[in-house]
Formats: C-alpha cells, structure tokens, sequence
DNA sequence: GTCTATAGCATGATAGAC
DNA sequence: GTCTATCATGCTATAGAC
C-alpha cells in the first residue's frame, strides 16, 4: 500500500528540485539546467541536515558550504540571501501537501474509507518526505511573513479536508455526531507526531502503514454509531 | 476541575523563579533573594516571550535587554552565557512534569480514571505553563548535551507512564488486548498539540477541560472491550 | 547591583580572479 | 560556474565606573 503509494508518487528528490529550480529560476543565477538542479539538491539535503541538528538560525553558511561542498560565492550563485533559503525550502511542500491530500482523497465517496484515505495519504507523504515537512514545523516562525502565513494556511486546509471528511460522514449517518473540527485537529496532531518523533516510531519498529492504521482504528471507534451504554466498567 | 488543580498546584511564577533561583545559585551572582527573584522572573519572561516569536538562537541579548528593561552588564549578573539561559529554563519543566504526573495518578486505582488522570494532569499542567512547553519542545535541539538528554527522557518517561496505566488496565480486563506503546505515544501526541497550537484551540474556543475530556473519550472508546462487529458500515 | 564602553570574534554578503 | 579574499555588521562576553 505505501510501496504503491511511493511508486505512484515517484518524488524522486531530483524531480522536486527541477521544480523548485524553475520556480525559482528569478533569484538562481545559474542557466544550465542539470548543472543547477543537481546542486540545488546538494544545498538542500545539506541544509535539511544541518537545521535537523541546530536549528535553521544556528547553521552558518560556512557550515552550509562546508557540508555540500561549496564555497560560500559558489553558493550565493543558488541564493540571494539566506533567508532565500529557507523560502525555498518551505514554498514547495505546500503546493505538494494540497495537491496530494486532493488527489488522494477526491474519489472515494464512503465516509470510513476516505478518511483513512485522508490519513494514509497524509502520513505517506510525510515519511517519504520527513525532512521538509520536519523543516517546516520547526523553522515556521523564521520564514518570511508571506510563507509564515501560508504555512499557517496549509495547516488549517488538511484540517478543513479532514473536518469536511468528518462532517460529510455525520450527515450521511456513517458517523455519530460529535465536534468534528476538533477531532479533525486530533487528527492532525497524530499525523503530524509522525514526522516530529520519526527516530522514536523507528525505535519502536512502527511502519508508516501500521502507523496510519492505528490512527484509522482510533478515529474509527470514536466515531462508531454503537452507542457502548453497556460497558463492563463504567465509572 | 482544572480550577482546583490551579489552586492545588499554585504554581505562582514567582515561586518557580524562587526555586529556579536556588537551584541555580553558583551562576547567579546575585545575593538577596527577593531583588534576583524578581528580576530572574523578568528575564525569564522576556526570554520566553522573544524566543515564541522568533526562536532562541535568533533572540539577540541584546533584545532580550531591550524587552526586560537590563542593560548587558546587567543582565550577565544573572547567567554566565547565554546557553545557560536556556538551561535554566528548561530544567525546571522536567522536575516539574514528572511531579505532577505521578502525583496525579499516584492514587487513582481504577484504569480508565487513571487514564483520564494523567490526560488531565499533562494537559492541565501545560496550560498552566503553555510558555515553558513550548520553549522546551522547540528548543530542544538547542540544549547542552546534558539538557538535552534529559528532555528527550521526560518525553519517555511521560510516555512510560501512560503505557504502564494502559498495560494494567489491559492485565484487569478493564481494556481491549492493544498496542500500549503505540497508543501511548498518540496520546502524547494529541497532549503535545495543546501547547504546540495553543492559539488555534484557543480560536476555536476550546478550554483545556473540554480538550481532555475529549482525549479521554478517544482513549476510552478505543480501549473498551465491547467489540463493534456489529457495525452498521462494515466497509 | 547596575550601568556604559569596548574587546574579540563570527557572521552574511560582495568583488573580482580564474 | 566556482573560487578566494575581504568588508561591514552584529554578536557574546568582559572590564571597570558608579
């Protein structure tokens, strides 16, 4: 399931790079195209990592040169600034995070299975791209005001498609009848401790798969018609 | 409920300065306790404040003087640099979580209660000390080594301690035969939403009763041992 | 106990050779 | 297209007056 996810994708990182390459094609001087792409995905991985480890802020690009390999005037042919950077970075998962949370979700009609849809999509596509969507969450307050406020917005959308999800199933009568916008913001945050906690999921030998299940399961048995008036233990 | 447990806890912030203070007194040049209480409290609020908007690295001493009203000299009669700044804050969390988490379940015997005991006592607690929170979580990788060890070992701690209560509940027949560690970690998950998004719950109008109740209906549903098969969309 | 002044250094960014 | 050398700035931290 995630392997045909993956494949169906095919975001492979070169390709994303030629997309933010010409997205940005105003601000890197560089005009042959492989040669531009190929060290935009230097720079990039480098200052995934770098910022995993220190925070965007604390990583100098002395450090940036000397893990892609650059020299500080080579690299300031990709940039024009370090702020740059960071936009570049951000701009792209969002376009990615609507256009696959849609894609993904837009046919299936039975309320169960589109949210599970919804999840799976949303838990997939952030294993397969673990460092942006981490970079996102964690540099949000150091982007420029214009992609604060759009990485703001997306975050508000996934929830606005889950809630509609929710809704959509209460009034088909699929679901019970609860607070669906706040356990659309539940289900944000169990998706989102996915890619904010990956290293403790590994430890604990959790699959992208099982993980978006269980997600599943849970929002499955909260919303369940079954009234449980009948517990064993009720307190 | 979360009224009493602000009484019980009076975790005036004044009082947590005063511990703060002696629990850091070799770096604090300061002598009389009443004048470095004070001014550690100004500090610290200046600190937590700046560093939400921009993050700590990007947080200049400088702007921390402006916005506590010290002057630079000054300031360096409080903490020998500004790592040590970090520090402090963040120790205090740690000791403070791991109180009242077991504090709070210490005597509640039946498993859903305790369950719903510790949601309450975390979420309560972090909304007592939203600023705290967040800081720690966003800044952990900034940490001294020490420090950051320990705040990834409350994170497991807080999560043991929610899936010790789960595997009992399960060993009494109170709960269904699950994952406890998985579930435990989606607990914290939805927990750490709280305080991570604290203005989107507050713009939805949510109190941080309403948000742990609604984690333990989560939880309860999910864990009862009643078994839907009956379901009216078994898809 | 708090201030002003400043040392010493690392950073982001640019200029210009190759 | 990439490099080395350098500038100007802003930072943390200290010294010493009051």
């Amino acid at each position: 399931d995630f392997e045909s996810f993956k494949a169906e994708l095919s975001l492979s990182k070169i390709e994303i790079c030629r997309e933010l390459y010409h997205l940005n094609r105003d601000m890197i001087r560089i005009k042959k195209e492989h040669i531009a792409v190929k060290n935009l995905l230097r720079i990039i991985n480098s200052t995934l990592r770098l910022t995993r480890a220190k925070g965007f802020q604390a990583m100098s690009l002395r450090d940036l040169c000397a893990d892609s390999g650059f020299s500080i005037g080579g690299l300031y042919a990709y940039i024009r600034s370090k702020e740059d950077l960071v936009g570049l970075i951000q701009g792209h998962g969002v376009l990615l995070t609507r256009r696959t949370m849609l894609d993904y979700t837009h046919d299936v009609t039975e309320p169960r299975d589109k949210l599970l849809a919804a999840v799976k999509a949303h838990v997939y596509l952030s294993e397969l791209m673990q460092p942006w969507f981490y970079f996102s969450f964690m540099e949000a307050k150091s982007l420029p005001d214009k992609q604060k406020k759009e990485a703001i917005a997306i975050e508000l959308e996934v929830e606005t498609i889950l809630c509609d999800i929710i809704q959509e199933g209460v009034a088909a009568g699929a679901f019970r009848d609860i607070n669906a916008r706040m356990l659309a913001s539940l289900c944000k945050a169990m998706m989102q401790d996915w890619y904010l906690k990956r290293r403790k999921y590994s430890n604990q030998g959790v699959s992208a798969t099982q993980y978006a299940e269980l997600i599943g399961d849970v929002l499955d048995r909260y919303l369940a018609p079954c009234q449980p008036g009948d517990l064993p233990l009720a307190g």
